[in-house]
DNA sequence: GTATGATTCAAACAAACGTTTGAAACATGC
DNA sequence: GCATGTTTCAAACGTTTGTTTGAATCATAC
């Protein structure tokens, strides 16, 4: 690990990624076509199907190189907040930050393209396309069950329907945050800080705690 | 109610639009080709160019014949709100109850489509497609105003940029909670009564609430 | 019945799509 | 030098895309 660059091989292969993630993020995925991608990246159009396959496989990749480092900080986090409670139950808001922040801090990088991404993977999450749900699904399995789990043992009182919920709503609420300027956002006259994600992080958490903790709708009619 | 058909002078352009709701949710608009679209309508290829002019019209035309409907309704429940309220701000659940509720309402319908309507139309919220965000702006233009108007009224203290972004994330919880099942929400084990959207409305409402009223966020590094 | 306008239809259009091909260019080890 | 394996490239592949065309069919009114 002393010296990085042994091997540049290839930057072509890195070149397609960011040009295929910003583009997705632009025009969708099938309004992106591998001309555009090849054209961006200043590549040959055979380029892709060399490099990943094809485009379905190369969509799959745009999100496994960024989402699986996310996921594993979201869990390196979660495992760091247990064991300094020592079996305790966690505290919920401790939990909604470790999942929601870390993506929030993810979201706030715009150097590294990881602004980009989120963008990309919070418009994702209502993605028609078939395969692409299957992947995240999949993707996801292993954080949700942690998450979710810490979550019931953190509000035993709470019936877990809900809490299912709530995260749904949660979810939603972030995605839409993430996505944000330049999505609908434009009906909204602008913040004076709108693109800000920095100030984005303290705002939306107030907001998720609030309705994590709102008192439970009435049982309606009570099954 | 004694014999419907008085006047199918030609259904072909609501079967057209029909057949387009569904398979926009199910594939996208990009995903979705002329071809599905007449075969699923059992129509001719040339009929949506035809009764439309073109598959960008058609998209269109999808969202005008429920939406412009879905808003005045809206605006209706919150003319009705402030003239009984004769003066005084209202209560923000009641605001919030006016806009989201509505919307709920429609989504809650499986009979007549507004179900698959508004699942189009939550999705659509992050739809990167250019024409369609611009169409949705100018059609959600006045009924924002209006709404927006109304908390800022009705919470006079709260610095109206919060609101903006309450207002943001409670569009985006409840965008994600209809979007629902067929979303990334196949992430979550199915919840015992997921797909009713019946329930929805005060699990969300009061998450929603929550959210609303929870304390402010610290200003931060105060600009 | 016949003329008029609206609607439907099969067929074709050029353009763009994702993918494949086989040769050229490159790097690397001997 | 040659040999080997990797990467790039221009060109073409067969499909599918949205749209257009001109004739056929329908409905309605005279």
């Amino acid at each position: 690990m002393t010296s990085t660059p042994p091997a540049p091989i290839s930057d072509t292969r890195d070149r397609i990624l960011d040009a295929a993630e910003r583009l997705f993020v632009e025009h969708g995925f099938d309004g992106t076509s591998m001309r555009m991608i090849t054209g961006a990246a200043s590549a040959n159009l055979a380029a892709v199907n060399y490099h990943f396959g094809g485009k379905d496989a190369l969509v799959q990749e745009v999100f496994r190189r960024r989402l699986t480092a996310l996921n594993q900080r979201r869990l390196a986090t979660l495992d760091r907040l247990e064991a300094e409670a020592a079996g305790a139950p966690l505290k919920p808001s401790r939990i909604v930050e470790a999942f929601f922040g870390t993506a929030l801090e993810l979201a706030a990088d715009t150097e590294h393209g990881g602004r980009t991404f989120m963008r990309l993977l919070a418009r994702t999450y209502n993605e028609p396309n078939a395969f692409v749900r299957q992947f995240l699904a999949e993707e996801y399995a292993e954080v949700m069950d942690r998450f979710l789990g810490a979550l019931f043992r953190a509000l035993p009182e709470v019936p877990r329907t809900e809490i299912l919920w709530r995260f749904h709503f949660m979810t939603g609420a972030m995605a839409f945050a993430i996505a944000g300027p330049g999505g609908l956002s434009e009906l909204f006259e602008a913040a004076p800080d709108d693109g800000d994600p920095a100030r984005l992080l303290p705002r939306l958490m107030s907001f998720l705690l609030g309705g994590l903790r709102a008192p439970l709708p009435d049982g309606g009619p009570q099954a």
